[in-house]
DNA sequence: TTTTCATATACGCCCAAGCAAATATAGTGC
DNA sequence: GCACTATATTTGCTTGGGCGTATATGAAAA
């Protein structure tokens, strides 16, 4: 868990997918990094247990999945209030929404009592 | 920091290290781990501002850094609270108190909120 | 069926980092 | 000074994992 956290790529793409399903294309384009790149990554989330995909048509659409263990819940949190100051993060939210995806709410609950 | 906390052994360290000051001749002890290894991760975690050192003669007692970020203090409830229930974090406390050391009460306050 | 598009995977390279063994440092006592 | 102890660091090797490029899959469109 703590290694899948561990990488800035990973990190950015849990962050976007706060806000609901993104599509690969998106994700792509507001990460402005290549395709393979984020699709490697988002496969290394699969499998961790982290994110969930669906399929339709073309399009391969990723979400969160449901924390299934207080401590991935807590991680989770973190990435809504503790991380909400990481410049690159914030700017990556602010193409999200300039793209008209949803945008994830401000703030976990709890994390950083 | 989340590569601090991504290895085995150093999460086993921070984890001891919970119940306060501990010598690196107990730690390697209780891990049964060889010393450099011990030391090294140690150099580590104080390199990355999770623990701090204090000499006393030919004893180096290491203990946890106090958080500075929210963030540091989510991680470091999630061991207290989160983690209670790996088996070898609980063994390495148990062979703590055998040894007669201080060992950490359960539980953070409000990570797994 | 051939093409095209969105996504996934395989390959090869390189670097970070883990480990064991050996060695260095530094404090203590004789 | 020398020996001994506790700890730290260096060395050399090996592995994991990141990246870019090329290629494969699989669904829709022509």
């Amino acid at each position: 868990m703590f290694r899948a956290f561990s990488d800035r790529t990973r990190l950015r793409l849990l962050n976007l997918l706060r806000g609901g399903e993104i599509c690969v294309c998106d994700l792509v384009e507001v990460l402005g990094a290549s395709q393979p790149l984020v699709s490697r990554h988002l496969a290394y989330l699969r499998r961790a247990g982290l994110v969930e995909a669906r399929k339709e048509g073309l399009w391969m659409h990723y979400r969160l999945a449901a924390a299934r263990t207080a401590f991935h819940k807590s991680l989770l949190n973190c990435l809504g209030c503790c991380f909400g100051s990481v410049p690159e993060l914030a700017r990556d939210l602010k193409r999200l929404k300039a793209k008209g995806c949803c945008v994830p709410a401000g703030g976990g609950d709890g994390c950083c009592g």
